[in-house]
DNA sequence: GTGGTCTAGACCACG
DNA sequence: GTGGTCTAGACCACC
């Protein structure tokens, strides 16, 4: 797990991302603990209230659920995949309209597709 | 124009997405000169200094170039626009590896695509 | 019986409701002996110092009485309902407070309490 | 405005309350301006973070929007309330439930809601 | 040991 | 002056 000081995201916002990533990827399964907020913390050498905000916020978002005394578990992530398959689609949408007025041809877009999947 | 103050980026930031779409898409064509800075302030009935600010990024990001006493004026577009097409697919690129993540298929994405340059 | 991990209340909360309503409603009756402390603990899988806090709790609340030795057995419910009672007459102007406040019409709860009790 | 330290619930709830209330009820209208987080904290003397605690839950919640450096506004609450006027009446039908089944009459129930709207 | 709340005090970006 | 982030360190309830 790494953080990037010069991100201009805030230290939580970018471990809530690390995650998510976990969580929706299967890496994480459901009602598996996540490390506890002290040992992230020491990890990575941030304060314990930076971890823990990102843990109430992944908690309100329906990632994890917590329990007082047990730890953090990670929720189905079913639901959450498909919720934020809509969004990521809907924000390459809003890009390739982008590229669509700026010239560039389908062909082009493919080409990009075809490299990510094909890496 | 209009300012949406509940958005959470910061206001410059959107009066400086306002300019860069105009001249992206000829709206304020080459050399022309924009709206002075008091102008723009009373008109959306903001800090002049905000304004300021929006103007002194389009400038060190060249969309703009100000010459004392006269005014800002519009660049050239087309340079920019080669540059704005890295980044467009820069971001389109990140999603698509989410996309690959959350499992969605090649052919999938190359559907989206499709949609997009066809409708 | 069901322990739930997600709920926000803590285990030994949930397991006072569990007792006290089957206590209420004379599923237990007067002087009926509880299962031990023991027992509870394996069948839900919980620290046996849960059970034992519940337990402690019900006792000071007047539901169970404890006899070293023998085990825990059920009080007189007829007290404790009048108790339950108020209790939740207290809950329930609290929500009428906040409707009122909301706007909400008397006739409108007034239908609320007719639709629960004919139904 | 009051925080009760006897209350079991944590400080920055009571506050979220507190604004809610005056947001639902009227008191703040849409788009005025809830006092500073400094302000409250100084006036409650309590820490400011637990102020902005509250102050970014009702934002997640809905109540208000934030704009850095200009302040917290009420969100329009129209939407809000009629949510909040079906939570509330959800609670009511629970507590109605168990009345009848401890045993109440239908009339004390109207008894009741009379009492809370004539006084 | 676990999550959760709170304080005190600092710094930042924004307007 | 405003909201927002972060640190350091304390205390609590729960298990």
């Amino acid at each position: 797990m790494f953080i990037n000081y010069r991100d201009s995201r805030p230290i939580y916002e970018q471990i809530k991302e690390l995650f998510k990533q976990q969580i929706l990827s299967g890496i994480i399964k459901k009602d598996e603990k996540l490390p506890s907020v002290r040992d992230v913390a020491t990890e990575l050498a941030i304060n314990p209230n930076t971890i823990q905000r990102a843990y109430r916020d992944l908690e309100t978002e329906g990632y994890i659920y917590s329990v007082a005394g047990k730890g953090s578990f990670a929720e189905d992530s079913t639901m959450l995949r498909s919720q934020m398959q809509k969004d990521v689609i809907a924000e390459i949408k809003k890009n390739l309209h982008k590229l669509k007025n700026l010239g560039i041809q389908k062909e082009n877009c493919m080409d990009i597709v075809k490299e990510i999947f094909e890496e």
